[in-house]
DNA sequence: TACAATT
């Protein structure tokens, strides 16, 4: 048996698959016999040159095309009706797709039946539409940036001057709430561009971080992409230290990376170090500059050296307060304080290329660079290796916010810092369940705020307590709990 | 530069 298999961009199935008959060898290929008189063959049905064929949503699964027949004759001639099955199973999928002889037909059919009645069993009412098969290009677009008290019927006001809309849907959580985004279904693909060329970009909603987005919703192929991006970034695909140095890149990498989870472990252990979190980042970020070979380009500052490229410019940490930074029995005497992070980087680490001439070849700097980091740690070093000889890989984060209390806003962050700096800044404190810094759509650039979500409020007060007023170059970090959602109703 | 990810 061989069935052609096709999927339309909403889901449906195509109607040239699936059809009832394909048992039935002998049945003509494109028609399902409901018009067939097999005493005379005469009379094979016609269909208009512009008849539409229709989508029939929300019918129950006891019924067959004979039994839809019916309901559907009363507004003209069929000239096919299909019942959509289970490619595999050949179960029935609840829905179907009807072309009448006369594309009159179908317009009464859809306006005397679309969701106007429900079929016995169905909690919602019978869809008769057009299938997607028949839209002529892309008609459909995506919205976003809208205020989230909009609704379905601000969207359509603010869309219906260029053309006649056959859908507008905001998009919703769980809880109903408003995401922001809509999608609007023109019944053309000039009536949308037009909307597009007139709307996008035109207007800032209020509480929306930027103007208005109207585009071209994705297509199936875009949406697939997506998809797979999205896989392959969570399973640590299309690293591109991995690319660029193959078997070793990936090697130094995980030796990095390695020395990084050990860090923010040491610190995790019950020592709130700020500094272990700073320099666990400043690892992973030299592991990352290091590897693509920016650092070996000249980008010492024209003046004097003193400020260094990227994130980490002279982050020399002050710690406002003197939480946890006694606990850390591995280190030197002098490490406590701001003295440690000189010392830290005035071991090795630091990728200032004026001060690491001779570290040309990449992979041999990164792993000098992991080489003094550890030897400026023995003890630290040597008790963790013993305790994680397998440090827990990092789990790529997905989880969105955490419960109420463990959420921070994270204020005056480095231009530079992005989700993965973040992170790591904040590991120290406990389970961080997602990091996120806020980033302008339109330019790219962090806007430098950003958020941590733990597990449980105690990390994130201590994270509040050893990381506010954290100093980062001129800045101070301000970390706070996350306004709540329902904060300043006024009532 | 100020409070969550949009298909």
């Amino acid at each position: 048996m061989y069935i052609k298999m096709a999927t339309l961009a909403n889901g449906q199935p195509d109607n040239t698959s699936l059809s009832s008959n394909h048992s039935n060898p002998s049945t003509n290929g494109h028609m399902n016999g409901l018009n067939h008189s097999p005493g005379n063959p005469s009379t094979i049905p016609m269909k208009d040159h512009d008849a539409i064929k229709l989508f029939i949503g929300q019918i129950p699964r006891n019924l067959d095309e004979k039994d839809l027949k019916p309901l559907f004759e009363e507004f003209g001639k069929i000239y096919e009706l299909t019942v959509l099955k289970d490619r595999f199973t050949g179960m029935h999928k609840g829905c179907a797709f009807l072309t009448y002889c006369e594309r009159e037909s179908a317009l009464k059919a859809q306006s005397a039946l679309h969701e106007q009645k429900t079929l016995p069993g169905m909690n919602r009412p019978i869809q008769v539409k057009p299938a997607d098969s028949e839209s002529r290009g892309d008609r459909k677009l995506f919205v976003g940036m809208l205020n989230k008290q909009q609704s379905e019927d601000d969207v359509r006001r603010l869309f219906e001057a260029f053309g006649n809309i056959e859908e507008c849907t905001i998009l919703r959580g769980p809880d109903g709430n408003s995401k922001g985004c809509a999608f609007v279904k023109y019944s053309s693909h000039a009536e949308a561009q037009a909307a597009i060329n007139a709307l996008h970009g035109s207007q800032t909603m209020p509480g929306a971080s930027s103007s208005l987005v109207v585009k071209f919703a994705d297509t199936d192929k875009e949406r697939t992409m997506r998809r797979m991006q999205q896989m392959a970034g969570q399973m640590g695909m299309f690293n591109p230290m991995a690319i660029q140095f193959g078997a070793y890149g990936a090697y130094a990498q995980a030796l990095m990376q390695q020395q990084a989870a050990i860090m923010a472990s040491v610190a995790q252990g019950g020592y709130l170090n700020p500094m272990a979190a700073f320099a666990a980042a400043q690892m992973q970020q030299m592991a990352a500059l290091n590897m693509n070979g920016l650092a070996a380009a000249p980008m010492t500052p024209t003046s004097g050296g003193s400020t260094p490229p990227g994130i980490t410019a002279p982050a020399v940490p002050s710690i406002p307060s003197p939480i946890g930074v006694n606990g850390f029995t591995g280190l030197p005497p002098q490490a406590n304080g701001q003295p440690a992070a000189e010392a830290v980087f005035a071991n090795g680490i630091h990728p200032y290329p004026a001060q690491s001439p001779t570290a040309a070849d990449p992979l041999q700097q990164a792993y000098a660079g992991v080489q003094q980091y550890a030897a400026a740690y023995p003890a630290a070093y040597g008790q963790i290796s013993q305790a994680f000889p397998q440090p827990p890989p990092m789990i790529p984060q997905q989880q969105r916010e955490g419960p109420e209390g463990c959420n921070l806003f994270i204020y005056h962050l480095p231009q530079e810092f992005g989700d993965a700096e973040l992170m790591q800044m904040f590991l120290p404190f406990g389970n961080v369940i997602s990091s996120k810094v806020f980033v302008d759509r339109a330019t790219n650039q962090s806007k430098c705020f950003g958020f941590v979500s733990f597990d449980n409020p105690a990390s994130a007060q201590a994270a509040i307590q050893a990381m506010n007023g954290f100093q980062i170059g001129m800045k101070r970090l301000k970390v706070q709990l996350k306004r709540p959602k329902d904060a300043n109703r006024p009532y």
